[in-house]
DNA sequence: GTCTATACAGCGATAGAC
DNA sequence: GTCTATCGCTGTATAGAC
């Protein structure tokens, strides 16, 4: 290999990082169908066709501006380190920490786009309920049965948390303290978690 | 007027309604920048250039589509009257009946449209919250300097559960009896509208 | 009024010249 | 690697037939 991190000729070595940062910032913005490769290329000062060249596609561009908007590995231990006790404000804290943070328009952009395109619904629900919430029921040793309830209750609450306060952003919510929302989310989330379940729930 | 309801005629005297019946459909199952104007045409039988007639533009046709997924006059006093006392429950209760039922299509059009096109982000707040949260925060008499608040924090559970319910179709809660959704939704919004908040609550 | 035919600018995507 | 030219399709608009 020749190439390496000798980049930034005037050939633009970072040519694809410049035009993912756009594609991210227009699909958070705009959504995703309503945003043209033409004014991502332009925001990125690059040539419309180049973004085809390094992404092939629209779709394949959207996958790449997503990727993982966090990585669950690094997030999960300390949520579920120390039981049950406090698990809820554990994972609302944590929750709320990586969509307030940087990876937030990564999450944005999944949400928007998942609602859109059918096809990213498998992605979000691998995202929230096998990747994370699943893992959290096993490690926690709640009851296997029903825990794939208790994890969808879970994620519609985080779900929609998410929309109304970084999609929607519905005042006051979006504006709120973190802690504010801690403290009325957090039983919430306890409560779908470890209360007992009616006698006709699923699973 | 010379006018009235005495259509019918040869000249098809439901071709609107037909047209709207297939832009719900399209809509509520590809999205609203994904369906065309031409496929809501084919479907419903009727030359393109009809929509535009009868409806002037696609984002016109979109909110003709919605209209209103259901009368809020209709269901509220239900909710309200019995006072605080169970209005949790009445509430989780009334919400799955209207998008379990026929009005529920329109409410899915509503979200995936209103995530993609800005301009509808003002409607679902008006939706959620305006028009049914704060009036009813009102006539039940909480606090009405936090009741924003305790509102965005309904809306998220609820706009969580209609998220993963009906647009994403998680299951099991997808597929979950309706009483055993309410039995576990239900003391959550209870308690968003009448336990105390914390000191660096909004509002 | 109800409907058909047609034109137009802008989109994602592709082929191929430099 | 980078850019020009071009294709088929989209939403939109208008003229006019019945």
């Amino acid at each position: 290999m020749t190439n390496g991190r000798t980049g930034r000729r005037r050939g633009n070595p970072d040519t694809r990082e410049q035009i993912l940062e756009a594609a991210r910032h227009a699909f958070a913005e705009e959504g995703f169908e309503r945003t043209t490769i033409r004014r991502i290329a332009q925001d990125a000062e690059v040539d419309p066709a180049l973004v085809h060249h390094y992404f092939g596609s629209k779709d394949q561009l959207l996958l790449a501006s997503i990727d993982s908007p966090f990585d669950p590995g690094e997030v999960l231990p300390g949520i579920i380190e120390g039981g049950v006790d406090g698990v809820g404000e554990r994972l609302v804290r944590a929750f709320l920490g990586v969509w307030d943070g940087p990876g937030g328009k990564r999450g944005v952009v999944l949400l928007r786009s998942a609602v859109a395109q059918p096809l990213l619904v498998r992605l979000v629900r691998e995202f929230f309920v096998s990747r994370i919430l699943k893992t959290a029921v096993k490690e926690l040793g709640l009851d296997i049965d029903k825990g794939a309830f208790r994890a969808t209750l879970v994620a519609s609450q985080l779900l929609g948390l998410a929309m109304a306060r970084y999609v929607l952003k519905l005042e006051p919510l979006a504006g709120a303290d973190q802690e504010a929302v801690v403290a009325m989310l957090a039983p919430t989330i306890q409560r779908y978690l470890t209360e007992a379940l009616p006698e006709n729930a699923p699973g």
